[in-house]
DNA sequence: TTGAAAGCGTTACCAG
DNA sequence: CTGGTAACGCTTTCAA
């Protein structure tokens, strides 16, 4: 039996259609026992309200659209948690939708998004340079925009992120205090943002502490687990070692392990590896990972708020957010007395 | 500038509703002179057709709505990505709703993609006792529901689950096919199914070898890390001690790293770990993990598909589908030669 | 306190 | 080939 519809109540009861609708929602003119028989007929037969009719009607929808590169990537899994939970308790409904780092499959995405006439947008947008169009017509359409993550500039949309220099800059300034000198870095691509705010962070790091930069122990490469492999294995040829070498994510530290387990070495007392990360990676065993750790759920959590206010027209929705991050202290890296990380 | 309809470009061009919406449909009873027209003006005007409003005439949303435990929990988030893959082929969209493991908000949840008038239900229950009324209210409504990983029984719904007692089963034959005897579980509680499942195939592989169960090497508990910790600790206290331990899931296997560690045990050395697990943990450095590795993608991927034969009308929506696991070879384990797996 | 009618954006069925 | 009209499920305004 497909869901009924206020009409058929209505018929059911002989009255007016518009009766039933006033008495389903407490409307304050109708009398309290219309209001009980309508409600206890609809629960009786089941009904269920239709959304979209309703939506038709308010031109709301209560629907934000989410588009994410990769939904496995624990890092968006997370992000999107945070959204879910401001969402829900703001009354929001949340349609995922995935782009696999493709700009044509994020175009459609957002395409069907603004078919459903969610009432806002969430994007992170894809590796692949993007079409630009669909953002154009995004704008036009007035639906509220709001990257997270990652940015197309030039959109003058808002725009929540992590605050990869200053936390980059953070973990070094750690690593120093712990009374090293010497730190290599398996830097990824200088080619995409997060690349070069790594690099910078650090390299604003040795400056601020009059520490020389070395290039033969910053090596660039991809962000896989291959580049920090070969990344860690060209560091170690040169004549001169790090004591310790910061990857400029997750996968390039496990390949740094990789190498580092290769060659026969100890961590931490032969190298210390300090890493980018999150949450989960921190507590990889044997041993635990130093990390700058940011927290996508707060991303996600931040990029919803900004939503909201958007939505309620609120000013504050073309700000850029960035999002700063905590030192996870695992026994990758030999830290003397108790030092605080944050002090 | 909100987004523009049909009777807009109707009226700009002086005809009626019905031809525009002929004409963007490509309905072979309209001039290609006026398609021309009404797409060229579409297009300048930035005409979003109205997915809801479509809907609402067709009866159909071309929408799944998907409820998961915890997406952050990366056994989901593959699960769903496995769903939206075979979902965006077929043209379908997915609301995704997340229960906290707490069936009120599941109950809520379910309600609202009801009332959005989703086209399926793929629900992986809580693990709190569930309500069994909202599944009764489903049932009555005519919406497939199709469950994956986790069931509620007795409701004749389709299932796709992980074959846990099949793959633990399939581990431990591998284990003693490598020479081990003497093998500890950390069970997890036998409270929930995953417990009692992989503790039955863990005792069908003894059974089939002709070892004998020694009670004091089963350690049952949560399934949280903590667990794998005191349980690894109380099997070590006894005098006889395993070779191996075999941890029900991941969190129990990091925290039996954790005992072993502190014990000073050397893996695999002095104790071998193997453990339920998927794809991403088996990759944990230092050492690796033997995992027998469910594939949540694939989960995700068999459940969309069920759910698309059962929206068709086909049959087989009632069927109970288990999926095989394949076992991941890592260096927790000494494995002497080089076994086949799958011999 | 209730009902009639118009409207939300779209499609389908018939007439012309 | 094109247009009028009703319908999809619901809300809202205005009358009764």
């Amino acid at each position: 039996m497909p869901i009924i519809n206020q009409s058929e109540i209505a018929r059911k009861l002989k009255v007016s259609r518009a009766t039933v609708s006033k008495a389903l929602k407490g409307d304050s003119d109708i009398s309290d026992e219309m209001k009980q028989r309508v409600r206890d007929l609809a629960d009786k037969l089941n009904y269920i309200p239709h959304y979209h009719a309703r939506g038709l009607h308010s031109r709301k929808s209560m629907t934000i659209g989410v588009v994410v590169p990769d939904i496995s990537n624990s890092f968006f899994s997370y992000a999107v948690d945070g959204i879910m939970d401001v969402a829900v308790r703001s009354g929001y409904h949340i349609i995922l939708a995935v782009s696999r780092e493709k700009s044509e499959i994020e175009k459609k995405n957002i395409l069907n998004l603004l078919s459903m006439r969610v009432d806002g947008l969430l994007i992170a947008v894809s590796k692949e340079s993007p079409d630009i169009q669909i953002y154009q017509k995004v704008k036009i359409s007035d639906v509220p925009l709001i990257f997270f993550d990652r940015v197309l500039e030039g959109q003058g949309s808002g725009f929540v992120g992590i605050d990869d220099r200053g936390a980059a800059k953070k973990l070094i300034d750690f690593v120093i205090r712990c009374g090293y000198r010497n730190i290599g870095h398996l830097a990824g691509s200088s080619l995409v943002r997060i690349g070069r705010d790594r690099l910078s962070g650090y390299l604003d790091s040795l400056r601020d502490h009059g520490l020389p930069v070395r290039r033969e122990w910053i090596v660039e490469g991809g962000f896989e687990r291959k580049d920090g492999i070969s990344g860690f294995e060209k560091i170690w040829m040169g004549r001169d070692k790090p004591e310790v070498v910061f990857a400029a994510n997750d996968q390039i530290a496990l390949g740094a392990y990789d190498a580092i387990r290769e060659k026969g070495l100890k961590i931490p007392d032969d190298i210390g590896v300090v890493a980018f990360g999150h949450h989960d990676f921190a507590k990889i065993p044997s041993p635990c990972m130093t990390i700058i750790n940011v927290d996508p759920y707060d991303l996600g959590l931040q990029a919803m708020e900004m939503m909201l206010q958007c939505i309620r027209g609120e000013k504050g929705c073309e700000k850029k957010v960035l999002i700063d991050s905590e030192i996870e202290i695992g026994e990758s890296l030999k830290v003397p007395g108790k030092p605080e990380p944050h002090a």
